[in-house]
DNA sequence: GTGTCGGCCGTCTGCCGACAA
DNA sequence: TTGTCGGCAGACGGCCGACAC
């Protein structure tokens, strides 16, 4: 990922020029997703781009498509280029991402070089997000701010004045502007946006159920000293509201994201192309890409898509190479809540097998066959892949990051998930 | 097409239902669009179908992307299916077409059997299509209907109310329902649509120079019957106006679609499948099919392609085998204009070549090179296709339709465009 | 014949605290 | 702490003929 000193992400693409902030993308993409790093290598799964596709045209695979015996089931492949997107219409994000096959000699080699490390997911520091209620959405009234969400992502508001009150600016992924007013009245008192919100919840078509985040990407020095001095000195609070003020307008704008609800299939049947052709199309695009060891690009689109289908090589060596998995073994494996923080499910590995013998024999595609601890397991998916799980009979070859009823915040060099509860930690 | 006796055209695909109305759609389409019909056998051109998808995804082809010498630059084909859609978004229509390229020996058959002729151009015989004005999509006020329009589609009205008024129900490509309080008030009187129009402007989201058309698919028996009659009788007009409701509200319900303007890129760079897959998609998908005779799907969108790339077989036969062109012949092509009438350019032929002589050797599609008459010529294309044009300068080996400076209406029993004036008949 | 405007009324938007969950 | 409501004032939607091109 290109990324300019104030993090956005310059995009020159036929004299398309797009800024896309990558705190803010990752925020809208979710805590589970994280994207591999420019100039590393990655494994490539023409199985999950497909599912994506057929996710997206709400069509599954046909037994018409030809198969590509010369295409194998995974591609090792050098990372070239990675960009962040956001549909103009939709603000969905998705990532592009430009990939070139190692040579069959190299795709050998590569278990015998140093694999490197995936990057954590970026979410940011200071952010909240909050599931639009009715009155949220509804032309009658405007938009009730969490009272920690106000104090944390918001510049502080002067208390002196009745009632106090200032205009916001934020920006959206398409570095759009939107301003609102942000007043502390009511009885009891209580954040609002009220001028404004209406006009930006019927621009982006939001419906309660729909979520909204909002980001203050420079890491809260401010909240960080309130946290640690008070309010105690009227003083002390007037410079800090005028140091806080100067870091905002600088370079550090307050950003704003939106992420949709799941809403029973806003499929479009995508008039361009047929499904079956760009099914094929992925296909001979990876294939002919294979063969000449040419670059090839794709869209990833994590809210759309089943699974991740272009992992870091490291992961996936690890878990198909340095892990040991059998029928009956216990597991567990992260999932998203519905708000947007992250907790884990428990299952058991209930067989290992092809998901498609016929097409894609001898893949690692979802291979492992499971059953859900939970009752609600109709939700989550009966197979799933080595490297989205984490075995427990097994002992760790690698020193997990996620130690059982952790009941402290996270120590600042680990990744941060930040959505995380603590009630969330324990395995129930 | 499977048409049922409504005149609709029902259509199940993986359990969606859809009743696209063959009329409205041919009308949104445009004067110059036509289907082939079923069953019937068709060319089908790689390169045009390339063309709608760069014009739709808003990007050239690539040179990274494979050549298919398998792929001849044409290929007949069985057309097996034909749907008339519309996009849920945006009401943009297109057909999908299943087709089975013939094999090898039929290809070569298939100019020593009688080809079938072409079905013309299903314009509805009684519509009307107005481009919105300033004041038609503001919210200050309703619709202007032009007087003509109104009287010639619209049920009439009740002349003995003061003011006359009514209510119009009409439907669109999705069969949803649109009312309308229509009125003759105002001084000067003229037809105007008031409540209920604001609502379908802001539904379907229309701006001045976007075009609405409204069709009364029941053949206007009233409006024959008011042209012989006139209102001579007041007796005479009220039984004329209770048949005329009759017949609306039997079957043939008033029609109602939009037609948007050409707005400056109103692309959408479809986060689904990168372009080169897309194109690599299309080409692999009817290589494929040609190699196993098997059937394929594709997508035409009449108003997004530059130029029709699925023709009726006799069309290409007659204009590649029975016409003989040669540089600095003069020849004439259709096109449709502003009004969605249509009229003829005059050119000269400049040069014949193939367009990619890398790619797609000796292959008919834009292999004639022309230059237009008028000096705005820059909005048409530098290249056409041979079944395209109509050359002048040699004896038609065919009678043409379109006898010049014909002044009167078209024999009932030829192909009909409606919005065609006398004005444009002549050659200029 | 029809596009745009000023005038006028009615509905809805949108800001407020009350109140309850 | 925050979701929803009634109350209220002002903005805008939307129907009308006047008028001009």
């Amino acid at each position: 990922m290109r990324l300019s000193s104030s993090g956005f992400n310059q995009q020159t693409q036929e004299g398309e020029k797009k800024c896309l902030n990558s705190e803010l993308w990752h925020a809208c993409a979710g805590p589970l997703v994280s994207l591999p790093p420019v100039g590393s290598r990655v494994v490539y799964f023409p199985q999950g781009h497909s599912e994506q596709v057929a996710a997206s045209t709400n069509k599954e695979v046909d037994a018409h498509i030809p198969n590509y015996p010369s295409l194998p089931p995974q591609l090792i492949c050098q990372l070239h280029n990675v960009t962040m997107h956001a549909d103009v219409e939709t603000d969905e994000v998705y990532a592009q991402m430009t990939l070139q096959p190692l040579s069959p000699q190299e795709q050998k080699d590569v278990y015998l070089l140093p694999a490197e490390l995936g990057t954590p997911s970026k979410q940011p520091t200071n952010y909240f997000c909050k599931t639009l209620t009715a009155s949220d959405t509804s032309t009658h009234g405007g938009f009730s701010v969490p009272r920690r969400a106000a104090e944390k992502v918001f510049p502080p508001l002067d208390y002196s004045q009745t009632p106090p009150a200032q205009e916001l600016i934020a920006r959206d992924l398409h570095d759009n502007e939107w301003k609102f007013r942000h007043i502390f009245r009511g009885q009891p008192k209580r954040h609002l946006l009220t001028t404004g919100w209406s006009v930006f919840v019927s621009a982006k078509r939001l419906v309660a159920g729909d979520s909204v985040l909002f980001i203050w990407p420079c890491y809260s020095v401010c909240y960080m000293l309130k946290k640690l001095y008070g309010n105690f000195s009227s003083f002390f609070f007037l410079g800090f509201f005028n140091m806080a003020s100067l870091i905002r307008n600088e370079k550090n704008q307050l950003l704003l994201g939106i992420r949709r609800a799941n809403r029973p299939q806003t499929v479009m049947p995508s008039s361009v192309l047929s499904s079956d052709s760009m099914h094929i199309g992925l296909l001979a695009a990876a294939a002919h890409a294979a063969a000449t060891n040419s670059r090839f690009t794709i869209f990833y689109n994590p809210r759309a898509s089943p699974s991740e289908f272009v992992i870091p090589l490291a992961k996936y060596v690890k878990a198909v190479y340095h892990t040991r998995v059998s029928v009956g073994m216990r597991f567990r494996m992260l999932f998203e809540t519905e708000e947007s923080s992250v907790r884990r499910y428990m299952g058991t590995i209930t067989g290992i097998s092809d998901l498609d013998p016929v097409r894609w024999p001898n893949s690692h595609w979802r291979s492992v066959k499971v059953g859900w601890d939970e009752s609600t397991a109709g939700e989550r998916q009966p197979r799933v892949s080595l490297w989205e799980i984490e075995p427990l009979t097994t002992f760790p070859m690698y020193p997990s990051p996620f130690p059982l009823r952790l009941k402290r915040p996270w120590p600042s060099g680990l990744p941060s998930f930040h959505g995380l509860k603590d009630g969330d930690m324990s395995i129930n």
